[in-house]
DNA sequence: AAAAGATTTTAGATCGATCTAAATGCGCAT
DNA sequence: ATGCGCATTTAGATCGATCTAAAATCTTTT
């Protein structure tokens, strides 16, 4: 029983309507669910869609309603473990709220940023989670409330005219150093690695206060590859330092896991000779050993946190703009030694 | 300079045109690069858009077209390292050719997978690849078929009627295996876990046909815990064996980081005491000391195989199903020793 | 200059859903 | 039986692009 010639097979709203013999009209009431169609009419259509097997077309109710239940979602990195944590947090609640997702890499390029994001408008998206490329300028945000595009900044924040959902770095830095001061250290390098953008700013800055509140130097700053099979080779900027420390904070987990490597290459112990402390408490960090000391930021969380916020903005376009920073927590396991024991 | 009143700002090809004094259609031709129109015409044109600031409708075109320049992505993990880098690949490709991701978690569950199905259809996706949840039958894929959605499977081989990109599991098996036993392995374990699925089938074929063709039993199996930091408790099922195994195959690096991790605890030196290889030789396991000997899949690189595919099968629909298999390579680094000197 | 052929542009219909106000049907009261 | 009020259904226009064949314009040939 084809309805249309075999070119094309799509059962469409008339089609429903005919067979049901009701209007379009009705039958687009019927699948938008509202209360002003009659049960039994209701129950005759969505008979026959089920007997037709219509599938609604998202794409032509789009373009009279204004709304395409797309979001898009641009992160500068698919493979670090951070971020694909963080995509599954927005990814769920997206899906629940029964939206779908249009992912794009950005590569951290501004350029990139730009192609993508002009890919998103094409295909209406009813708003945008971005984690801006470094060297995002606020004027960029400004475009989008110019597009009237609902966009929420995940991560990284660039501006105070937009959402935001992002993390306490500074504090986090905080409860690290204070561990680690708690075990007698002094001498507290960090380790640095990636592009500069705000999150990169709250980390050296919340460094630099939680060392200087204990009235320590905070100048030890290493900066160590990017590719976590390149990090292992920079740990003898630690151990050759003119003045060694006696331990370190990672900027991620994925610099933890690589300088990790790198002192055991050196034949240093971590959680004997010398402390490590990794910041994000990533899965992939739980196969560490000795355990991995991290200050958690749950990504999925973050995630999960960005998406309600958009969500929130699709519900009240004109809602003053908001910021949800999700606190940290330091899990100690077994990465770090009091310093007297630890003295390299 | 508003065209339109202030609820709807968008500039259509409607403004372009009588802006440009063309038609319509021109203008439409103009944007969609036809070598129809005359180059005065076609300069005119694209200056008026580029002063309007005119934003291409891709759900318009779409209705019209029966082309949504989207791709859907539906995968069982979005957290697992594999499939990060898995994703990566894909999206790389689709990006390259203009086209958008719709990204969907299935949760490794059929269900979940059929709405998320219904879910892309109802966005017109132009195609599908489909990491297959475990216990989709092959009559699932007929239907993609039947509803004319071009489709491509990758990594768990379904059906032989839709194109497939995936590895050469038994060929990486015998690699591991045939390393191992060169090295003197008599008793090899295989430790697996995640659902039961055809990636799964092959490598435990893989993993038997390579022991027999040595003259060696296949039967030492241990199923490990899927979640990573639950992996390491099972270290012991292999040292407690009635005939402990020398060396261990993992299904996954997933496995061998935790596996590695819980020999750790239990004071097993793996690349002395004990030889253990990975499966996939993800970024993430760099990190591993001993260095990991890992069987390498590549799973970047089947991304963009499963996209190429796809890509393929957009431009000529009736070309026969097809495969890419890619081929492993065995990463020999340094969790693996001589049994004689690796003897428990 | 006129005709023929090639190139460029156009008019009107179409795609499949939603919007909006009008029409229709039903139940109740007089 | 008629009128009123409410609930339900409907007709026609709309959204912004593409399709397709016809019309218009330009170039070359006779």
């Amino acid at each position: 029983m084809p309805l249309r010639d075999q070119k094309k097979s799509r059962v469409t709203l008339l089609d429903v309507a005919r067979h049901a013999n009701v209007s379009r009209a009705t039958a687009s009431l019927v699948i938008r669910k509202s209360p002003l169609v009659g049960s039994e009419t209701r129950a005759r259509v969505e008979e026959v869609m089920r007997e037709l097997g219509y599938v609604y077309n998202m794409g032509a109710a789009r373009l009279r309603a204004e709304r395409s239940h797309t979001v898009g979602v641009i992160v500068p990195n698919l493979t670090n473990p951070f971020f694909a944590e963080l995509l599954s947090g927005i990814e769920a609640m997206i899906d629940d709220a029964g939206l779908v997702v249009i992912l794009a890499n950005s590569g951290d390029l501004v350029e990139r940023q730009d192609v993508v994001m002009q890919r998103m408008r094409e295909h209406g998206v009813d708003g945008v989670i971005l984690c801006p490329a470094a060297g995002t300028e606020p004027t960029y945000l400004r475009r989008a409330t110019e597009w009237n595009l609902p966009l929420v900044q995940v991560l990284r924040h660039i501006s105070d005219e937009a959402d935001y959902a992002g993390v306490d770095y500074a504090g986090g830095m905080h409860q690290a150093v204070d561990y680690l001061v708690s075990l007698g250290h002094h001498r507290i390098a960090f380790a640095v690695h990636g592009p500069i953008h705000s999150a990169y700013h709250e980390r050296i800055s919340g460094f630099g206060e939680a060392m200087r509140s204990h009235g320590l130097g905070a100048d030890m700053i290493i900066r160590v590859p990017n590719q976590l099979g390149e990090i292992a080779n920079s740990a003898n900027l630690l151990l050759n330092h003119s003045e060694p420390p006696t331990a370190v904070i990672c900027f991620n987990d994925v610099i933890a896991l690589g300088l990790s490597a790198g002192l055991y290459d050196c034949g240093v112990k971590i959680g004997s000779d010398f402390s490590l402390i990794g910041f994000d408490d990533v899965t992939d960090a739980e196969a560490m050993r000795p355990r991995l000391t991290s200050v958690s930021t749950a990504p999925a969380t973050i995630g999960e946190n960005a998406a309600r916020l958009l969500l929130s903005r699709l519900r009240d376009p004109l809602r003053s703009p908001e910021k949800i920073v999700q606190q940290t927590q330091l899990h100690v396991r077994q990465s770090c030694a009091p310093a007297m024991i630890a003295a390299v």
